[in-house]
DNA sequence: TCACAGTGACTTTTT
DNA sequence: GTCACTGTGA
C-alpha cells in the first residue's frame, strides 16, 4: 500500500493545489517520504485504526506528524477538512501548520489547534447547550482566584487562590463539585462547598475558566449523542502531539471525539512528561494501547538533533528514573565538544559569565539567535535581562512577565470583557472604581446583589447585567456614588453603542450602507478579503489555526504614542492602517476605550511617579487589535486569542538576531544550536526533593533542557544565591552528579562540596544500594559551628535524614539541645570557617 | 472612601 | 525582596 499506483490521480490533485498556492514549489510525496528513516516512514504510512508513536527527543516527531498530514491528504485522498491535530501550545500548533502547509498546501483546511482553542471553538457552537453566555470569555487563573474570593468571602486572598488552583486540578480530572473523588485533592469538607459556590458564581457570569474549555465539551458529548455524532462526522482523523502531557480530561475528550471510524494517532515521549503538576497523566500514554483497540506502536529512537556528547549527558541523567519505557537515544550527528560545567560564585557572576560567553561567540561571528538561556523559574530571568540590557545584547524573552498579566492591560481587558458580556462580575469589580469614581466596596456589594437577583428570572441569559444593576442602584446611592455610577454606566453604554453602530454597517439594512459596501468593493484593494469572523452554522465554522496578529510591527509605533499622550490629549495618532480599510478596526475601539475610561490618564500619572511604561503598554494593546474588525465577533475573537495564546506575546520572532531567554518548561518542542542551562543548584533546579516522584519530574525537566541543544551545551551552577532577600549558600544540583565525570568538562574553580560529593559517589559506586545521602549533608556536617537567632552559638552533634527531610541536632552554648531542618528554618545559620 | 505605613507570608513550572 | 492584608488618620 505504499508507493503503489496512486501517481496519476494524485498528481492531478497535487498539481491543482500547488499552483493555486503560489510560487513556492512543494515537494512530492516521494520527496518527503525519501528523507524519512524506516520507522518514521512506517509511522507516516501506517494504515490501521490507532497508532502510538513513542518519539524520543529530537527524533523527528514534528516531521512525522506533518508528513503524515500531507500524506493522508495527498496520497490517501483524505479530506483535509476532516483532519484534527491538537497540540498543547500555540507555538507548536503554528509550527505544525507551517510545515504541513509547506509539504501539502491543502493542509490549510485541516484543523491544527491547541486543546484549549479547540475547546473554545467547540463551545462557541454550543453555548446554549452548555448553559453559558453567547459571548462568553475565558477567565484566567487570577480571575478565578478573585471569583473564588468573592464566592467565599471568609477565605482570604491566598486561601482563595489555593482553592481556585484545586478546583482547576479537579477539572483536569473532570470531577464535579459532588464527585466523591474530590478528596484526592483536598479531603476537607470545605473544598466541595467552595467548588460548588465557585461554580455557581461562574455560571452566573456566563463565563468559563480554562478547565471548562475541556470539561464542558466532554460533558456535552457524553450526554448528547447528536453532538457526538456531529463531531464524529466532522473529524475522521485525529492526532495528538506531546501526548505525554495530556491530562485525564483531555483523554476523555479524545475518547469522545474518536468514533467507530475515526483514525487516531498520538505522539509523545514519557521521558518528557513535565506537567504532572497541572494534572498531566503519564498513564495516558503508557496505557494508550489498552484504551484504543488494535494499537500499533512505533518507537523513534534515532536522534537527529544533538551531538553524541550531549546525548550521553542526557542519557546519564534520565536513566536514573524508574518509571519509564526503557529506551535510549541513538545519536546520528557527528561528534562535538563535551558539555561544559562552570561553577560561579553568585548569580551576578553567572549572568556576567553567560553574557561574556555570548559576546565572545558573537565576536567570532556566532549569531545571538544561536543561543538559548534556560532557567527553572521565571524570576531568574530578571538578572539576565538587566545584564543584557546593560551590555546591549539583544534578547527575546519567552513567557515571563506576561504582557497580558500587567495591571493596566488587565484593566483595559476588563472593560472589553464587560462590553462583550455585561454579566462578567470579575471584570465589573475590576474597573467599576478605576480610576476612582467614589464607588466603594459597600456600593459594589449592593450592585452585585442586585445583579444576581436579576438573574433570578430563570432561563439562560437576559438578566444579571451589571450595567442595568448600576442604573437601578443610582436611585438609592449616595450623592458621591451616584455621580460615579453615572459616569461608569455612560462609559460602558457609549462603548457598546460604538461597537453596535459599527457592526450595523455590516448588516445590509440602510441603503447608504449598501452603497458603502459597493464603494469598498470597487475602490479598495480586493486582494485581501477583510473577512470578519461571522456567525455561521456550526458545521461551517472555519477551524484552521488562525495566524496571530502581527504584533511585532505595531511595536514600533508604541513608544511614540506613549510620549505624546502624557496628558489626556485628544488622540493624535489615528491608527496607521497599513491596508486601506473600509471597516473600522478594533484597535480604534480600544483606543477610544483607553481615553474614555480615563485609564490612559490614570496610568500616565502612575508612569510619572513610578517610571513605568503603562501608557505605552495600553497603546500597544490597541495596536495589537489592529487585525480584528470593530465588531462584537471581532472583539470576542480578540479576547479569545489573548486568553488562549499566552505564549507568543512579546516575542519578535523571525529574523531578529537575539538571544532567547526561556524557562525550561517553555522550551518543549524547541531546539537551539547552543544552550546554557543555568541555576543548577539544589533547591533551584531541582526545586525541592519532597518526593521521589516529583524529583523524577524535575529530572525529566533537566532532560528536556539538555536535549534542546544541538551543538553546544553549557551548565552553570552558583555557590551562593540571594533568596528571600538573603544571601544563601547553595549546593550543586544532584543532577550534575549523575552525569559521568568523563562526560563533562569542568571549567574554572571547582567547589569543595562538589568534589567531595563526587568522591563519596565514587566510593559508593560499588555499593549501589543506598544513595541516601542527603544533598545538604555535605554542608551541615557534624562539628560545624552554627548560630541561631534565638539560641545563640552552638555546634552540630548529629545529623540524620528522616522521611526525606534533613535534620541536624545542635547543642548550644547555653546547654540546650535542639533539632532543626535547615532547609526550612532559616534562623539557623552556619558560621564560616 | 482613600492613602499610607507597618506587618506577615510566600514564592515552580502553564493552557 | 515582594505582595497582600490590616489599621490608622484624613
Amino acid at each position: 500500500m505504499t508507493g503503489d499506483g496512486g501517481h496519476a490521480p494524485t498528481d492531478n490533485l497535487w498539481g491543482g493545489a500547488s499552483s493555486a498556492a503560489g510560487s513556492r514549489s512543494h515537494p512530492t510525496s516521494e520527496d518527503y517520504l525519501s528523507v524519512l528513516n524506516e520507522e518514521q516512514r512506517q509511522a507516516v504510512v501506517h494504515n490501521g485504526k490507532s497508532l502510538l508513536i513513542l518519539a524520543g527527543a529530537g527524533s523527528g516527531k514534528t516531521r512525522v506528524i506533518t508528513t503524515k498530514i500531507a500524506y493522508l491528504i495527498g496520497e490517501k485522498g483524505v479530506d483535509p477538512y476532516s483532519i484534527l491535530a491538537v497540540t498543547f501550545t500555540k507555538k507548536a500548533a503554528q509550527e505544525m501548520a507551517e510545515r504541513a502547509h509547506f509539504l501539502e498546501p491543502r493542509s490549510v483546511h485541516a484543523s491544527l489547534r491547541t486543546f484549549h482553542s479547540f475547546g473554545s471553538w467547540f463551545l462557541r457552537q454550543y453555548t446554549q447547550e452548555a448553559g453559558i453566555d453567547r459571548n462568553f470569555t475565558v477567565y484566567d487563573d487570577e480571575d478565578s482566584a478573585t471569583l473564588m474570593h468573592k464566592a467565599m468571602p471568609q477565605l482570604n486572598r491566598q486561601e482563595a487562590k489555593s482553592m481556585a488552583a484545586k478546583i482547576a486540578r479537579a477539572k483536569d480530572y473532570c470531577w464535579e463539585p459532588d464527585s466523591p473523588e474530590l478528596f484526592h485533592i483536598d479531603s476537607s469538607e470545605l473544598f466541595p462547598r467552595c467548588y460548588e459556590a465557585y461554580q455557581q458564581r461562574l455560571r452566573e457570569t456566563g463565563n468559563i475558566d480554562f478547565g471548562d474549555l475541556i470539561m464542558l465539551p466532554v460533558r456535552l458529548m457524553e450526554e448528547d449523542g447528536l453532538i457526538r455524532q456531529h463531531m464524529h462526522r466532522r473529524f475522521s482523523v485525529i492526532m495528538v502531539d506531546e501526548y505525554q502531557d495530556s491530562n485525564v480530561a483531555q483523554f476523555k475528550l479524545l475518547r469522545q471525539l474518536v468514533g467507530e471510524d475515526t483514525y487516531v494517532c498520538v505522539v509523545g515521549d514519557d521521558d518528557q512528561s513535565i506537567y504532572s503538576f497541572r494534572g498531566a497523566e503519564v498513564q495516558n500514554i503508557l496505557q494508550f494501547p489498552k484504551h484504543f483497540e488494535h494499537t500499533h506502536i512505533i518507537k523513534l529512537e534515532k536522534n537527529y538533533r544533538s551531538t553524541p556528547q550531549i546525548l550521553a549527558t542526557a542519557n546519564d541523567s534520565i536513566k536514573n528514573n524508574s518509571d519509564r519505557f526503557e529506551k535510549s537515544l541513538q545519536p546520528t550527528r557527528p561528534a562535538g565538544a563535551l558539555p561544559a560545567l562552570t561553577f560561579l560564585d553568585n548569580s551576578q557572576d553567572e549572568t556576567a559569565f553567560c553574557a561574556d560567553v555570548i559576546e565572545k561567540a558573537h565576536q567570532r561571528g556566532i549569531p545571538y539567535r544561536d543561543w538559548a538561556l534556560l532557567y527553572r523559574t521565571n524570576a531568574q530571568s530578571l538578572g539576565f535581562e538587566t545584564e543584557f540590557l546593560h551590555r546591549k545584547i539583544p534578547y527575546t524573552i519567552v513567557g515571563a512577565l506576561k504582557f497580558y498579566d500587567r495591571e493596566e492591560i488587565k484593566d483595559a481587558l476588563a472593560i472589553l470583557s464587560l462590553v462583550a458580556n455585561p454579566r462578567d462580575e470579575i471584570a465589573f469589580r475590576r474597573i467599576v472604581n478605576k480610576p476612582s469614581r467614589g464607588i466603594g466596596e459597600k456600593t459594589q456589594e449592593k450592585i452585585v446583589e442586585r445583579a444576581k437577583a436579576d438573574t433570578g428570572t430563570k432561563g439562560d441569559g437576559g438578566g444579571g447585567s451589571y450595567v442595568a444593576a448600576c442604573k437601578e442602584e443610582m436611585a438609592t446611592a449616595t450623592k458621591k456614588a451616584q455621580g460615579g455610577l453615572k459616569e461608569f454606566v455612560s462609559l460602558i453604554e457609549s462603548l457598546t453603542v460604538l461597537l453596535e453602530e459599527n457592526q450595523q454597517q455590516k448588516q445590509p439594512l440602510p441603503v447608504e450602507d449598501l452603497a458603502n459596501q459597493v464603494d469598498s468593493l470597487f475602490y479598495q484593494s480586493t486582494t485581501e478579503t477583510e473577512s470578519t469572523p461571522e456567525e455561521k452554522l456550526p458545521l461551517e465554522m472555519p477551524l484552521t489555526a488562525e495566524l496571530s496578529p502581527d504584533q511585532t510591527d505595531s511595536l514600533a509605533d508604541t513608544s511614540k504614542g506613549a510620549e505624546d499622550s502624557q496628558e489626556g490629549q485628544p488622540e493624535q495618532s489615528q491608527q496607521p492602517p497599513r491596508r486601506k480599510a473600509g471597516k473600522k478596526k478594533l484597535s480604534h475601539f480600544v483606543e477610544q476605550l483607553n481615553q474614555l475610561s480615563g485609564l490612559m490618564e490614570y496610568h500616565a500619572a502612575q508612569d510619572e511617579v513610578a517610571g513605568t511604561q503603562r501608557v505605552a503598554n495600553l497603546q500597544e494593546l490597541a495596536n495589537s487589535a489592529v487585525l480584528y474588525p470593530m465588531t462584537m465577533a471581532g472583539l470576542l475573537d480578540f479576547l479569545d486569542h489573548i486568553q488562549l495564546d499566552r505564549t507568543l506575546e512579546n516575542n519578535s520572532d523571525g529574523d531578529t538576531d537575539a538571544v532567547t531567554l526561556i524557562t525550561v518548561h517553555n522550551t518543549k518542542g524547541l531546539e537551539f544550536p547552543r544552550v546554557i542551562l543555568t541555576g543548577l543548584e539544589y533547591g533551584v533546579f531541582p526545586r525541592q526533593d519532597k518526593k521521589d516522584e516529583s524529583l523524577e519530574e524535575e529530572r525529566r525537566l533537566f532532560y528536556v533542557g539538555v536535549t534542546r541543544a544541538q551543538h553546544q551545551l553549557l551548565l552553570t551552577s552558583c555557590r551562593k544565591r540571594v533568596r528571600y532577600g538573603h544571601l544563601e549558600e547553595m549546593m550543586p544540583s544532584p543532577f550534575l552528579l549523575e552525569i559521568q565525570e568523563n562526560h563533562l568538562r569542568h571549567l574554572g574553580e571547582i567547589p569543595y562540596v562538589y568534589r567531595s560529593l563526587r568522591r563519596e559517589q565514587a566510593g559508593q559506586a560499588t555499593t549501589p544500594t543506598a544513595m541516601a545521602t542527603h544533598p545538604l549533608a555535605a554542608k551541615w556536617k557534624v562539628g560545624r559551628t552554627v548560630y541561631h537567632d534565638d539560641y545563640g552559638y552552638g555546634g552540630i552533634i548529629r545529623t540524620r535524614t528522616e522521611e526525606d527531610e534533613f535534620v541536624v541536632v545542635v547543642k548550644f552554648e547555653t546547654g540546650a539541645e535542639k533539632q532543626f531542618m535547615p532547609e526550612y528554618q532559616r534562623q539557623l545559620m552556619l558560621v564560616e570557617g
